[in-house]
DNA sequence: AAGATGCTCAACCGCCACGAA
DNA sequence: TTTCGTGGCGGTTGAGCATCT
């Protein structure tokens, strides 16, 4: 007892279509629109039932499709969106204009399949992969939690997406009715996306900007076992293991943070939903302010996070931010230094130099993912010395990174992160580079606070020298992930 | 040169969500 | 509340082509 076919079989044509029928099918839709796909083809002319005529014109005919290969950023724009969304074909095609799902799933399965496979990467969880070592069946003891994507499903992924969606429509009515946001319950309505699981998954995926993450270690921390706490505000207020800091008992909950969050949160679900973010009416409550990085913000089609200047760190210092940043690195990209995802570090460091910002401001800069071409293999390289006093990042050409690595000996990797950033335009080329490099060495030898220009400029054979040595004196060495062999 | 094998991708199939009746 | 029609989605297939033996 079968299921009823979508349509009568008999006497319809199947298989690859011809010019001709092409053709009739573009001219009618031309003039009068698909309308009901199931009465086109009898309207149209064709022998063809209304499913096939949908397929043929999304996937093949329609005027505003992309063709040709896929670029470099449109690979790694899919890596990075199929680590969190997984077999999400249509969701991912959302993010990428031009693009059908259809194409996107054959060139996942034909191609980056493949080539995170060959690199030892599980291109199911994102991970490298245990069974690479024999460990096959071991591996839900020693990584519990890794299948993510896999056990948490694509139906439960968009259902929570949804419901996170109508949480901050919720959110937002009680904003504009109410005219606060501390409330309990909008702090309820507004830890829902953070509790659900798409939520965790979507901050493990993410490096999210390293002051929130502060706030939020129980969502960024791979390794956080405590309970999570059930309202915004205990969130912010915990003292959880150690994870946390209460910053001066302010709440993210202040009006400006506020912003933050729902603006946050917004952009997370439309990711899993392939939506724009909704530019929600929260924002009109207060205002958009305009930031350095704005025109970067407003250029991506991503998840966005802006921190704006606040209770977050100012009278703490810089080094407790940076500190911050550390921490978060470590918890995102300890053990293997296999992690794809490490995408955010190097674009705050881009939008640093784009704006021309200086530390002070850094809690204005987005971390934005997935634009901007590739000119250079850069990896972020970040170093912190023993006493987690002072950290610097940087960009470095993948030759010259790579050269410093040979020349480290075996030292204790107090920390290491690195990510191949496409980041990086025409302007930031390895001028830019010797200017930021020399610079953050510079201020890291004296102690001082990360640096986003600095007077000194070294040529490329000293800045490589300048940075072997300090790398050495923190005892830092690199960790290495290259995605693809894309030059 | 010819058969075997591998690869690509357009197209199909079945399931599901959703809205209308 | 249930049923039905429709469109959308993800998994899978297989024809056509390229490469290998």
């Amino acid at each position: 007892m079968g299921r009823t076919p979508c349509c009568e079989k008999n006497g319809l044509k199947k298989g690859p279509w011809t010019p001709e029928e092409d053709q009739k099918l573009v001219d009618y839709i031309q003039r009068h629109g698909h309308g009901s796909w199931r009465a086109l083809p009898k309207r149209a002319g064709l022998l063809r039932c209304g499913k096939s005529c949908r397929l043929r014109w999304t996937n093949y005919l329609r005027p505003d499709i992309k063709r040709g290969q896929f670029s470099f950023e449109e690979e790694h724009t899919i890596i990075e969106l199929h680590a969190i969304l997984g077999n999400k074909w249509s969701a991912i095609a959302g993010h990428l204009p031009g693009r059908t799902d259809n194409e996107i799933k054959n060139f996942w399965n034909t191609h980056l399949k493949k080539r995170l496979l060959q690199m030892g990467i599980d291109p199911v969880t994102h991970r490298p992969r245990v069974d690479l070592f024999g460990f096959s069946n071991m591996s839900p003891f020693l990584a519990p939690g890794l299948n993510h994507m896999t056990q948490w499903g694509n139906a439960r992924l968009e259902a929570e997406a949804r419901l996170a969606t109508e949480y901050l429509r919720q959110a937002a009515m009680m904003q504009a009715e109410n005219g606060t946001t501390a409330s309990t319950r909008t702090a309820d309505l507004l830890m829902g996306p953070w509790r659900s699981q798409f939520g965790d998954n979507f901050c493990k995926n993410y490096v999210i900007d390293p002051a929130w993450s502060q706030q939020a270690p129980a969502m960024a921390s791979h390794d956080y076992k405590g309970p999570l706490p059930q309202t915004l505000e205990q969130l912010l207020h915990a003292q959880t293991n150690g994870y946390s800091s209460n910053i001066n008992g302010g709440s993210l909950l202040s009006n400006d943070n506020y912003e933050s969050v729902t603006k946050f949160l917004d952009s997370m679900c439309s990711l899993a939903l392939g939506t724009s973010p909704s530019e929600s009416q929260i924002l009109q409550h207060h205002g958009q302010h305009a930031s350095p990085s704005s025109s970067l913000m407003s250029s991506i089609n991503g998840p966005q996070m802006k921190m704006k200047q606040g209770s977050l760190g100012q009278s703490e210092g810089p080094n407790l931010h940076k500190q911050t940043m550390f921490e978060n690195r470590r918890r995102n990209f300890s053990g293997d230094g296999t992690e794809l995802n490490a995408v955010c570090i190097s674009n705050n460091i881009k939008a640093l130099y784009d704006n021309n910002v200086t530390d002070q401001s850094y809690n204005d800069v987005l971390p934005c993912a997935m634009q901007g071409p590739v000119l250079h293999r850069q990896h972020n390289i970040s170093c912190i010395d023993r006493d987690n006093q002072h950290s610097a990042s940087t960009l470095w050409p993948e030759d010259q990174l790579l050269a410093v690595a040979k020349e480290q000996d075996s030292v204790p990797a107090l920390m290491s992160s690195t990510s191949t950033s496409n980041m990086f335009s025409e302007s930031h080329d390895l001028n830019t580079f010797v200017n930021s490099s020399s610079s953050v060495a510079n201020t890291i030898s004296q102690g001082g606070d990360v640096p986003v220009s600095g007077p000194e400029i070294l040529n490329p054979e000293e800045s490589k020298e300048y940075w072997s040595t300090m790398l050495k004196s923190v005892g830092a060495i690199p960790a290495f992930h290259v995605i693809s062999t894309h030059q």
